[in-house]
DNA sequence: CTAAGTTGTCTATGATACTAGACAACTTCA
DNA sequence: TGAAGTTGTCTAGTATCATAGACAACTTAG
């Protein structure tokens, strides 16, 4: 395999040796903790050079999936999130719960009006205002979901800017007084990554994504917020308590 | 947009553009016959130099999917093929009909010893010697889909180099004396491309694909070929008549 | 006919991708 | 201790990717 053999298929063979070893660990070719085969192995079976295979184990190490060790070998570092959907979902608290470092950043903040199905959701009036949040959540380094909030701008002024300050929904909210809230009812499908999605999970393009629409209440069941989430499918599993 | 802005994800920008050009193409957004905005718009929506748009454009012409019209613009040459699963089943005549050159390749043909499931299949015995053909059919010069097809190494010796030459199940069959033939149940499914595939499709990696497996029997009910099939899921659209 | 808008082609420049070979530094195992 | 195998780092060369600007060739609308 070299860019020529593809007929130049615009994908850069360090990234398409990436995306296999990835998907090796998703699979469960490769557990965590396991040695990768080392680099001259590597690049035999993808017929490439060892420094472009260097060049995609650095892409994974800098997002923390594997760990090189001088002498010895590459090994596997991460393992799919386990995600449990409960009625109590906390971003943070999961992801801190697996031993990985939760991180979240506003990727964009703008005003929206209400269409009738999220009037609907959020219990306003169709046009209503409504704060529009754009944001990724990663654990460690590893991008973990893209998800839009919508919050009532009359009830939540300013949600953006908060949110760009805590970086975290639950703090945001605390922020204007609400001190515990409870997931409704949660709906998931499965997709494939848009272009923009794609960038920001660090997908290749065309991978499949777990779409997660839900709306969080206050304990007296007010809606506050409604989300539409889109996860890295290859990088996170739902678990669903029963 | 630059290679640097998106942290070298590994895609070249030309083949975002080409992605997102063939998207909108799949889901309607251009149909077959529109003129695509002018080079410079596209440019700037994508915050691209106008060559590197030129670079997409000149890679979905080049697979007949756009024709440029110098002084006018460029225009949607293509639209999803539609494929009708019916008894009787022949790619190059669905091809023929929707006015577009069905075209077949010989990727490998190896010997192969029937699974318990082909041998159910094609009504032979478990460990039955079979001839296993890969192969990758187009329409014009767009890849539609690749298919493994294994047959009896007994009923049909030397199957492979018959079909190297021949480029066509239905002569390939013709050879051995089969003039007519029917489809069997068709089993379909989806999933993401694998990589070797994806290559094969020119599909960027990961992007969604139908799957077909079907056997073929003789006017007599006798299996002939039993093939598993994926096609790019964008580029077919299958018709199930009732 | 003219002007505006379109695609086609050319030159040029810098950054990145990939290959190639060599050697150092380190770990593991016999 | 020594040999084999591993990752880390360096230099070098070629090809591709992307940007930039300019102009030609052509079509369409007025």
């Amino acid at each position: 395999m070299s860019m020529q053999d593809t007929a130049s298929s615009g994908v850069a063979l360090w990234r398409l040796v990436a995306d296999g070893i990835e998907r090796g660990i998703a699979d469960g070719r490769f557990a965590a903790g396991d040695k990768l085969p080392g680099e001259m192995e590597i690049a035999e079976t993808y017929r490439v050079n060892r420094h472009t295979v260097r060049r995609a184990l650095a892409a994974l190490a800098e997002r923390g999936l594997v760990r090189a060790e001088r002498g010895s070998g590459t090994y596997v570092e991460a393992q799919k999130l386990a995600y449990p959907l409960r009625s109590r979902t906390r971003f943070s608290e999961i992801v801190g719960a697996e031993g990985r470092e939760p991180h979240g950043r506003l990727i964009e903040a703008t005003d929206d009006v209400a269409t009738r199905e999220l009037a609907r959701e959020l219990g306003l009036k169709t046009g209503a205002p409504l704060v529009r949040i754009e944001a990724i959540r990663l654990a460690d380094r590893t991008p973990i979901c893209v998800s839009t909030s919508w919050l009532s701008a009359v009830l939540f002024p300013d949600a953006g800017a908060v949110f760009a300050a805590t970086r975290s929904m639950t703090k945001l909210l605390e922020h204007y007084g609400v001190r515990d809230y409870r997931r409704g009812a949660t709906r998931i499908t499965a997709g494939i990554v848009d272009a923009t999605d794609a960038v920001r999970l660090d997908l290749a393009l065309g991978r499949p994504i777990l779409v997660v629409d839900a709306t969080d209440h206050d304990l007296e069941g007010k809606p506050l917020m409604t989300k539409h989430s889109r996860f890295a499918a290859e990088r996170v599993e739902f678990l669903v308590e029963s």
